[in-house]
DNA sequence: CATCCAAATTGATTCATATCAAAACCGTAC
DNA sequence: GTACGGTTTTGATATGAATCAATTTGGATG
């Protein structure tokens, strides 16, 4: 591979985190502005993978975690029998790979949904570094933590709820998510495919189909392939509170 | 920081950590014997709950995560609408409180099953601590991240699981920490009701009803209200496998 | 020992969602 | 433009577990 020129500021494998629009989200979020640099120095920017490519493998060596910088990401666990159970759904901003932090080997395998570039944490240089940065430290606990809770939404989720009530939770998640970025809360595409959409949520493709059409016929959004546009997000809303099976 | 001398033995207020008898399953795991006087400076043993106590609540300041002594913890979260849903159960020698770590109040609700004693660290003096010790931190970054892995499989076991299969897995996870804790894997008590497996499996009281007894008619555990006895282990172990659903 | 209340079991019925089957759609390649 | 494979949608049917209802058990209390 030739390299082009790509002439820009000097060391092309440096990352510059300083400039990264995704600051404010990312782990830098926890530094202060002279200890970002330490950051940068631990961290290998710029890596990108095609729609369908592997960031890493259940069960192979556990490097690194992840952050995603463009596109998305998504996470799911393999069980013996063949099974995938997607975990996650990741955009830019967010850490990939807290979840295999206990071991010799990645616990989940990460995937891209699209084109997407991510910067890379070496895991011993990250431990390395929170050891000395204690608001890192802070952050990674934090982020952790939260996943977690994740977690124990996601089961609750799936335990509690109707097909309706998942689906019209997990697009208002999606939605807050985009609207971090500064992007449209109520305009946008779905980054996976419906079947990844049922796995995550335990349901069948047929009954994400078919939600997404009773939604769109009760007018609460429109929906064509994977383009979104929540109409009433009031009603989105609604349907995933308990208020609704509440009777009140 | 004067230092008292501390002759061994003397203060009752001080823990212990170096003749725990779970210092092998706990946070003394990570750390080096010399390193334990630390550990031991910041934790507060001997907490005592009776059953049915909260060790702590939702919504209030989050101050500490607790190892488990003695006896055993659940842990839920409520929702709005006042549903619960059961997060996980702790056993002696495992950390409550993880899913907290991210914010200024605890996000779930811990209460003792029975009586329960708890260590208690609090989380300021972990994490100056855990900023110290290398090994420690590790070990924290370790159980968190064990935790949301945990957290994933019960997804993944709500999502994909048949009633059968859900309960066998809890049954197998309770003996497998038994055993841990070198006590009896085929012949323990849950610790838990009925109301509170069927709630963290997602079922009604009524399945887990049902399923124990088809469990017993097909000889595969005996169950006197809290008392089992695995009698079929390899079977249990096949109903939570896919293997069962693969036909193979 | 009798009483009481919560927990657990058992049975009958209902329902949400899976499953099976087929058609429509869409992006891509030729 | 046409043909192809995979994704998505739509329809008909089956089913596992929830719900409703009633009974039994068991541990606490006086």
């Amino acid at each position: 591979m030739a390299q082009v020129i790509r002439i820009k500021q000097a060391s092309p494998l440096k990352a510059s985190c300083h400039k990264c629009s995704l600051s404010n989200l990312c782990l830098p979020l926890a530094i202060e502005e002279n200890d970002l640099d330490r950051l940068e120095d631990i961290v290998q920017q710029g890596r990108i993978f095609n729609r369908g490519e592997h960031i890493f493998e259940q069960s192979t060596p556990f490097r690194s975690c992840f952050a995603v910088r463009s596109g998305a990401v998504k996470t799911s666990i393999i069980t013996e029998g063949g099974e995938e159970q997607v975990t996650g759904f990741f955009m830019p901003g967010e850490l990939v790979g807290l979840d295999s932090m206990s071991g010799e080997s990645y616990a989940s395998t990460a995937k891209a949904l699209e084109r997407t570039s991510v910067c890379e944490f070496p895991v011993e240089k990250l431990e390395e570094l929170t050891g000395k940065l204690p608001d890192l430290q802070h952050h990674m606990y934090h982020l952790m933590s939260q996943e977690i809770q994740n977690s124990h939404q996601l089961a609750m989720l799936l335990s509690k709820n109707t097909a309706e009530e998942r689906i019209a939770a997990l697009l208002l998640s999606l939605s807050s998510r985009f609207q971090r970025r500064r992007m449209s809360p109520t305009n946008f595409s779905l980054p996976m495919a419906r079947n990844d959409i049922a796995n995550f949520l335990g349901l069948a493709v047929e009954t994400v189909s078919r939600v997404f059409t009773r939604f769109q016929n009760q007018g609460i959004i429109r929906a064509r392939g994977r383009e979104v546009e929540l109409l009433d997000v009031e009603a989105l809303q609604l349907a995933t509170r308990d208020s609704a099976r509440q009777g009140g």
